[in-house]
DNA sequence: TACCTTGTAGTCAAATTGACTATAAGAATT
DNA sequence: AATTCTTATAGTCAATTTGACTACAAGGTA
């Protein structure tokens, strides 16, 4: 096992290092993930994840928050680390390893402003998404699939709808997830059983056609199962 | 974003990076953890996880097997990335990120026979670890809890069991992992029914009681449910 | 007022579950 | 040879959950 070495080049640590961010959010009965454009650099003005060097002082969680912020302005959201990306090559220029971090967030709490290391960002449907750079689709994919399958094992929603959510809106957000149709009644019923739902005695406002209730989270119970884990199969 | 920098000090760029592996086996109705003592460097003489760093033209799991297999001898087997740990000061001398990789195996299968780089490697009583290094005892607490959860959405059991077991030995196996007692004749009919096992029509070895039936998986089943995964509740 | 559209309640047979009991098959003991 | 262990395996049964439906309610809109 090496042993401590002083003679550190300490910028080139840092570069061999970056996080990139996986913000999926739901809006409109779709999923979309927040896409930026770097404003230099060998992928300047290309559609890619939002990223960048982890400083050598600093821990990956909160190099992560702190790139997310800077590239988009999204401030106060849950991250969630994915996987460590770390082949070769995936990087033309020199070996960088990045860790893919993932998170939840509602798209209408936030006005994007891309800071000064992105000359734009914006959220694309997760159905139509432009050629990344890198190994950024891969990335993407491995995302995906990963929300699948935790849509399974753990409540969600909480951070992809507003507080106030109609039982529909917390289907679709199933469906887009699931990728599959879901029995209306049974979901009701499968949902509502869970003790997970308060119901906050209002109906939504503003639809051409019956009105339905509102719900919002339990944040105990819905904490509570996060943590331990259920099953939740249609 | 760094343009390419060629003054790269590439030795210290490798020792940022490590890996470090969570073999776990199954023995004696137990679960067990591969643990190695490094012949030299800080941690002299201490278990710890099998791992070290990664080359800086290797691919991240590559390096996994690499060390695992000059640690230990243990070779052919499959590893899955679990996380990276990067808090600044895991590691005392200076900034290391590892990356934490994950297998199932059978103890039996290896004679281990530690490389030159550890002076021993040992199977541990999962119940009954000794105080591990730097944030090792983080890592294993959590790859504990990942085993936990995987064992509810996929099949398990292939690594671990040898070719053919009998359904007790499969409870075992899950009550292990679960830490929870789970009912005999439900265990069976529930995991009879899903199709995954195939009798060997053969019983069970020179036991002093009623020999069991052995089954084996299926492979091919075994493969579908892994990849589109289930739900196995008790 | 009729007719959309979506919300919500309820039905029912089939399947699954959880908690059991009962019996079978050997080996070991008497 | 009979009895007594121990573990294997089959089966029972009520309670719950599921999947696939139907029916009706509550609005707005034509």
């Amino acid at each position: 096992m090496p042993q401590k070495n002083n003679n550190v080049f300490s910028s080139e640590i840092i570069n061999a290092l970056s996080i990139d961010c996986l913000i999926i959010g739901f809006q409109e009965s779709k999923l979309k993930i927040l896409l930026v454009q770097h404003a230099e650099g060998i992928i300047k003005n290309q559609w890619a994840l939002p990223g960048g060097w982890v400083a050598y002082n600093e821990n990956i969680d909160a190099a992560a928050y702190r790139l997310l912020n800077d590239l988009t302005g999204v401030k106060e959201i849950y991250l969630e680390q994915l996987k460590a990306f770390g082949e070769v090559n995936r990087y033309p220029s020199k070996r960088v390893i990045t860790i893919a971090y993932f998170a939840l967030t509602r798209p209408e709490n936030f006005e994007l402003h891309p800071g000064f290391t992105a000359s734009d960002a914006k959220w694309f449907s997760i159905l139509d998404i432009p050629k990344l750079p890198y190994d950024h689709d891969q990335i993407l994919d491995f995302a995906r699939q990963i929300l699948k399958r935790k849509v399974k094992y753990e409540p969600i929603g909480f951070n992809l709808l507003p507080e106030k959510f109609t039982l529909l809106q917390l289907r679709d957000l199933y469906e887009a997830i699931l990728e599959k149709k879901l029995d209306k009644p049974n979901f009701r019923r499968k949902i509502t059983k869970m003790n997970l739902l308060i119901p906050c005695n209002e109906k939504q406002q503003s639809v051409s056609h019956r009105a339905a209730n509102l719900y919002r989270f339990d944040k105990l119970v819905y904490d509570k199962l996060k943590k331990k884990g259920f099953i939740f199969e249609f």
